[in-house]
DNA sequence: CCATTGCCTTGACTTATATCAAAGAGGTCT
DNA sequence: AGACCTCTTTGATATAAGTCAAGGCAATGG
């Protein structure tokens, strides 16, 4: 239980807020359970409200008519996910889809309003967020159209190292099919690229775990 | 001088504002003209401060090592651009340049900081128009991966005759060459998609006016 | 332990779009 | 009018990446 107090205050979107504030959300929560692979909203619903991960990953997405898909991005443990169209009282831009076993914390829009109106410091959470989520999206659309795939892919390593803080080797958290999803791609021609990057000495890849041989030509591939 | 007022007034940034305010602005706002053709500001400069367009257009841009380049945004009178860098303290995340000779009202950041202070209501015209970004670049990223080039020059047509409130004719306020990098390709595709789309007589080019002679089948092309 | 399932890889082929090169069209300035 | 821009179009060719089809590998479960 004090579990999902911190996470609750350690959200980007609550940090700062003070702790009667934090018990307060705790009460109004409702925690939710989604298998892998379940849609927790599709694009069009209505927003009623917005999710924070305790447990599990999700993605965001969007599917074309053909069944194609594009990630826009992937979720873990603490952040928040479905905020802005219940901010925005608009449908859902994107669907999620959990892609793994979930723990959610819910909170209804209701509540969420109720809040904001009693702590006005929120606001300069959400707009940090909102900012970041552009930022994000900028490098995105550069990522979509300006990179070939072996150049989003490099930049994808380049990104996990970073955030893994190693330059040695990196372990994807999401599968190789979905990964492509991510890079704007299909398996196939991802896996082609992973093994064309072998051949070239740049990585060595075991699985999920992903060597890097030759950091600095990775470097200068994603920069292309 | 009243005509900079008005803008300053309007611009969604500032609705609602009280009226003091507003003059208080006008005073501290600078005045910058650019010729068409000129840099604003370069990707990765330090952002001291965002603009409002009083007259003319400028479009925000990616741009590859290659020379290929892909425009975010384009905008045109009373709207701001270049804030978020500003407010979160970041460099640029892209370029812009005048695409006409323009008229700009240059806030530097420090003011606004200051207005930010005295007016929290401020932050919510803020919100919205961070999310406002965010849906127009789910949006972008949609047609980028998920679209074809014809799908998305027909979105884009569609989305023209919204704005324009009509389904006979719209008229491009960009040239064929910034259209190109809008969608993400090229002149030449652009061009030889107009071709073909006139072939399959579903729309009729004159220069900047594109006729439509099957609204029904361009949506359908649109959502591909 | 074999069978099923999900995930990944490989191969042959197709297609959309970029590239390179050149020419046409339309303004505008002198 | 003529010359000079810039923007646009057209043609020939190259290439990255998608499609379709099949096989392999590894984990899970009866």
């Amino acid at each position: 239980m004090e579990k999902i107090s911190h996470i609750i205050a350690n959200t980007p979107l609550f940090k700062g807020l003070p702790d009667n504030q934090i018990q307060e959300l705790h009460r109004i929560i409702l925690e939710k359970r989604y298998k892998k692979g379940r849609i927790i909203f599709s694009e069009g619903d209505e927003g009623t409200g917005f999710y924070i991960i305790a447990d599990g990953m999700v993605k965001v997405f969007k599917a074309s008519s053909e069944g194609k898909e594009q990630i826009l991005q992937i979720f873990s443990e603490g952040e928040p996910f479905g905020e802005v169209a219940v901010w925005m009282g608009q449908p859902f831009p994107a669907s999620a889809q959990a892609l793994t076993q979930v723990h959610l914390l819910y909170l209804p829009k209701k509540s969420f309003d109720d809040l904001i109106h009693n702590n006005p410091s929120l606001a300069l959470n959400i707009i940090a967020i909102l900012s970041l989520r552009i930022h994000q999206f900028t490098v995105q659309v550069e990522n979509l159209s300006l990179k070939e795939v072996p150049g989003r892919l490099a930049a994808y390593l380049i990104y996990l190292s970073k955030e893994q803080k190693t330059d040695k080797s990196v372990t994807l958290s999401i599968s190789k099919g979905q990964l492509a999803s991510l890079l704007g791609t299909i398996p196939e021609t991802l896996s082609r690229i992973f093994a064309k990057m072998t051949d070239q000495n740049l990585i060595e890849v075991n699985g999920r775990t992903i060597h890097f041989l030759n950091y600095n030509d990775l470097t200068k591939l994603s920069e292309q």
